[in-house]
RNA sequence: GCGGGGUUAGCUCAGCGGUAGAGCGUCUGCUUUACACGCAGAGGGUCACUGGUUCGAAUCCGGUACCCCGCACCA
């Protein structure tokens, strides 16, 4: 006898003790078996310092639902968990710990505060961890592992010189995008663009021992102070003149030369005079290059005017930007000022305005590794979910840049090159005990630290103990899926394939599933500013973790999501009735599942027969969009058949018999037995989408196995569909609803019987007698009467095929009901009208599939039919 | 400028060649012994516009309008 259930579904109490017996019965751990069949999967390892926000919540929901539905399935299954460093990220928020102590990392040096940094995350980076496990994330945490282990580490040193070696990294001065506030350079990726309404000021530059005057404009005046030239284009008529003359840079009165350049000038644009900043701007660079140009710093790492800027030395490039067009004003140089709306770069990070920089730092040459990358998902090896998103991934791929990896940060993977004091470089992935060329024992590491996504790119292999050869790797190695957001396609999925496919000659995993953004109720993008942001812990307290995981996965299509509590709280209603209709199932189950044998389904009653085979449709739905990550068909399938085909229609149709009202001891015991399996069969199916609930009641149930989610999932079973019993009950259905219908119309309650005539042929009709009991209950009727005429003024209608008429106490035909009739007759007659045109349509009928003609006939000739009943209600 | 996506019921979306669907919201009944986080029922749509292909188009193709999102450019 199975144990009761409290009347109201709880969450909170069942979701902690849930989750822990799952932890210690290791059921999250998988075997260290070759021979089984594997299923893998890593985690986008969530940054330390984060705490849960919903699109965690999004993409480890879609993930546990995957590793949950395979595990059932019979794989050896994997999800491996992690967490990343962050390099900036966990920079920042420590550095902000320090502030408040009144103290700076440099006031502690590298060494303390990375021992800091360390602290903070031993005390504080397990809590995405929890929370993860709050959602009820089936990842084997005893495979946990963090980007900067030592195990990573060694990874990251292995890949780094290898690379190196292969000619593939190098180290060089270039231009950088550069963040003043994080001092530090960031690679392309990082640069966010935001349009912002600024100001064009147009500046007279005078031509050096002439009247002539050139205007140019600009958007950052300060940035004039390190111009080293002006430029025009070659052929440009206006300016021919001026080339190779000398202009006078207003403020600092320096003379400037005027070079042509048919690159950098573009003749339409502005007034077709350019200044030259070759210090400051990514193509006054390439234009300070291409012309031998000196270059002039005048802003330094920290955003602030250097000594070169003269009387703004140490102002905020900002600052000086003010001071300088005052000072333009002054002095009459200040040729016009408009508004200009453009973007800027910005660092995502810390939302600081980037200042482009020389600098030397390390680099990717990444044309050689993206390549294969390219070729890897144009071949089909990996495969990109939705699809369109593969264009974007090749338009990236085939114009990307060589990829910037060294960070001046503290906090992260150091660069493993060693310098000696004669300034020769050994990269290796330990520290030489002297310079392999001079013997220098002089031999310091670079203080530059790798970009985060470098360390996440081995993320695949390098958490299953790469570059040894593990098991791990024999085993698991390559994964079979990554679920992620698109908005780190480039930063983390592109660069994973490259890497994997570099040091394993792998692909890492051959599907990629990119959900989309989480998004509020009216599509608006999530932020603390506008107050509409959904904390996934506070809604798992409301409503429970199986809802919350529900809701998301039922929007989940690989499109936005736009989230609503109202959606939540529809689905913790949800949980609710999965809870209530098992209550019940449990009144009446005397036997558990451990102990009970196979149905018998020869003996199988229609309604039986047909709970089943709809039960089986389910499954075959729910499994077939799984395999497509289609979260909202899979989940949509079963609330449809749990809610309102298992209860709103099985349930009730079993009352009878259930609770001794209708047939046979034998029948009622079969009707317990096939009640057990639909709870059964439709709990396993639920589980991966509401692991807790489903464990809580399925347990109750009593099987064999130790957890519901090693009981085996649900699949199709041909033996279990029914067209038959599907056609009766379908008419049974109907017949029903067409009796409340009438009822209602015609302002009777549920307490007014009647008596309810039924035509059908020979086994039909045999059909309707036995099941008259359930009609007469459910559609609350006095006595139903088969193939008997009906008397005059009864009300007349034909659902699926079958004629039935009403017989209520006195033709009481409302308004209300003419109308209606009028409306269903019109509907009809419309309906009827084309179709009949179609079916003369000799093309048609040659044309079109013989299963359609076949169809639209038994269509018109049923709305013939019930034309013909629904005038005599007139 | 290049690329991707969208426009279907009041709201949010699914359907993507063969009779217009769901959830929420609205309205009307109902304390029917699992559930009022419930039950039964109702109303609500020329599927953005416009050509074309087809026996047949929300669905395929072309164009127009508006809206999102990437990337590039931005003196």
């Amino acid at each position: 006898m199975p144990e009761e259930l409290s009347k109201r579904y709880e969450p909170a109490t069942i979701e902690q003790r849930l989750y822990e017996f799952w932890e210690k019965g290791e059921f999250f751990t998988p075997l260290l078996d070759p021979e089984r069949p594997k299923f893998s999967i890593v985690i986008p390892p969530p940054n330390i310092t984060g705490r849960l926000h919903i699109g965690h919540a999004l993409v480890n929901t879609l993930q546990d639902i995957i590793v949950r539905w395979k595990r059932m399935s019979g794989f050896n299954t994997l999800w491996l968990p992690g967490t990343d460093h962050a390099g900036i990220a966990t920079q920042m928020i420590v550095d902000r710990e320090l502030a408040k102590e009144g103290v700076s990392r440099f006031d502690l040096g590298r060494e303390k505060f990375v021992e800091r940094v360390w602290e903070w995350k031993e005390s504080y980076g397990h809590q995405i961890i929890d929370q993860l496990k709050r959602l009820g994330a089936s990842a084997d945490w005893t495979r946990l592992r963090f980007t900067l282990d030592e195990g990573l580490a060694r990874a990251v040193r292995t890949a780094f010189v290898k690379l190196h070696d292969d000619g593939l990294i190098y180290r060089g001065i270039a231009m950088v995008n550069w963040c003043p506030h994080c001092r530090t350079a960031i690679s392309d990726v990082e640069v966010e663009y935001e349009e912002r309404v600024s100001k064009l000021y147009y500046i007279d530059y005078p031509v050096a021992d002439s009247a002539r005057v050139l205007t140019i404009a600009t958007t950052r005046p300060e940035t004039m102070l390190g111009d080293t030239a002006l430029a025009v284009h070659p052929d440009d008529e206006r300016y021919k003149d001026v080339i190779g003359r000398e202009a006078i840079l207003p403020i600092a009165n320096r003379r400037i030369p005027i070079v042509a350049d048919p690159i950098f000038v573009d003749r339409e644009f502005g007034t077709g005079v350019v200044k030259v900043t070759p210090a400051h701007d990514k193509n006054d660079y390439e234009a300070g290059k291409r012309n031998d140009l000196p270059q002039l710093q005048v802003i330094d790492e920290g955003g602030r005017m250097t000594e070169a800027a003269g009387v703004f030395a140490g102002l905020d490039r900002f600052e000086a930007r003010t001071k300088v067009v005052a000072m333009l004003r002054d002095s009459g140089a200040l040729h016009d000022v408009k508004d200009y709306n453009h973007s800027i770069g910005i660092h995502g990070k810390c939302e600081t305005v980037i200042e482009p920089m020389i600098s030397r730092q390390w680099f990717v040459k990444i044309e050689p590794l993206a390549r294969p990358a390219i070729d890897a998902v144009r071949d089909g090896t990996i495969r990109i979910l939705p699809q369109s998103w593969e264009a974007t991934y090749f338009n990236w791929m085939e114009n990307i840049h060589d990829w910037t990896i060294s960070r001046q940060l503290w906090w992260g993977h150091r660069i493993p090159a060693f310098y000696c004091a004669n300034g020769h470089v050994t990269v290796a992935t330990d520290a030489p005990a002297a310079c392999p060329q001079c013997g220098s024992t002089e031999v310091t590491q670079e203080t530059d630290v790798l970009d985060t996504w470098f360390s996440s790119g081995l993320w695949p292999f390098s958490t299953m103990g790469w570059p040894d050869d593990t098991q791990d790797l024999h085993i698991f190695y390559p994964t079979d899926v990554l679920i992620t957001g698109f908005d780190i396609l480039f930063f983390w999925v592109a660069r994973m394939i490259m890497f994997g496919l570099r040091f394993t000659g792998k692909a890492p995993f051959s599907q990629v599933f990119l959900n989309g953004l989480v998004r509020d109720e009216f599509g608006q993008k999530m932020s603390k500013t506008k107050g509409n942001v959904i904390d996934p812990i506070d809604v798992i307290d409301e409503f429970g973790a199986d809802a919350v995981r529900f809701t998301l996965a039922i929007f989940a299509s690989g499109r936005d999501i736009p989230l609503a509590r109202s959606r939540m709280q529809g689905y913790a209603a949800f949980a609710n009735k999965i809870w209530n209709a098992s209550r019940f199932a449990m009144m009446h189950i005397d036997t558990t599942l451990g102990s009970v044998k196979a149905i018998d389904r020869d003996s199988m009653k229609s309604i039986e027969r047909w709970i089943l085979s709809r039960l089986n449709e389910t499954t075959r739905t729910v499994n077939r969009a799984l395999s497509d990550y289609r979260f909202d068909e899979a989940s949509n399938a079963i609330y449809q058949f749990f809610w309102h085909e298992f209860c709103d229609w099985y349930i009730e149709m079993v009352k009878p018999v259930l609770l001794g009202r209708h047939g046979s001891e034998a029948d009622q015991q079969r009707a317990k037995r096939v009640l057990l399996e639909v709870l059964d069969r439709s709990l396993r199916l639920l589980h991966p989408f509401m692991p807790f609930i489903t464990e809580e009641i399925w347990q109750k149930l009593g099987g064999v196995e130790p957890s519901i989610m090693v009981a085996p999932y649900p699949v199709v079973e041909e033996t279990l569909e029914d067209a038959e019993a599907e056609r009766m009950v379908r008419a049974v259905q109907a017949m029903i609803t067409s009796v409340r219908n009438a009822r209602a119309e015609r302002g009777f309650t549920s307490k007014d019987r009647f008596k309810l005539y039924v035509r059908g042929d020979g086994r039909d009709a045999a059909f309707f007698d036995d099941y008259a009991y359930l009609l007469i209950d459910l559609a609350r009727l006095t006595e139903v009467i088969v193939n008997a005429e009906p008397p005059a003024g009864a009300h007349h209608d034909v659902v699926e095929g079958f004629d039935i008429a009403i017989e209520f106490p006195e033709k009481v035909v409302t308004k209300e009901q003419q109308d209606r009739t009028e409306r269903e007759l019109e509907k009809s007659r419309k309906e009827l009208e084309s179709l009949d045109a179609k079916l003369l349509n000799e093309q048609f009928v040659r044309n079109a599939p013989p299963a359609i003609v076949q169809g639209a006939q038994a269509r018109q000739a049923e709305l013939r039919a019930r034309i013909e009943k629904l005038m005599r209600n007139q």
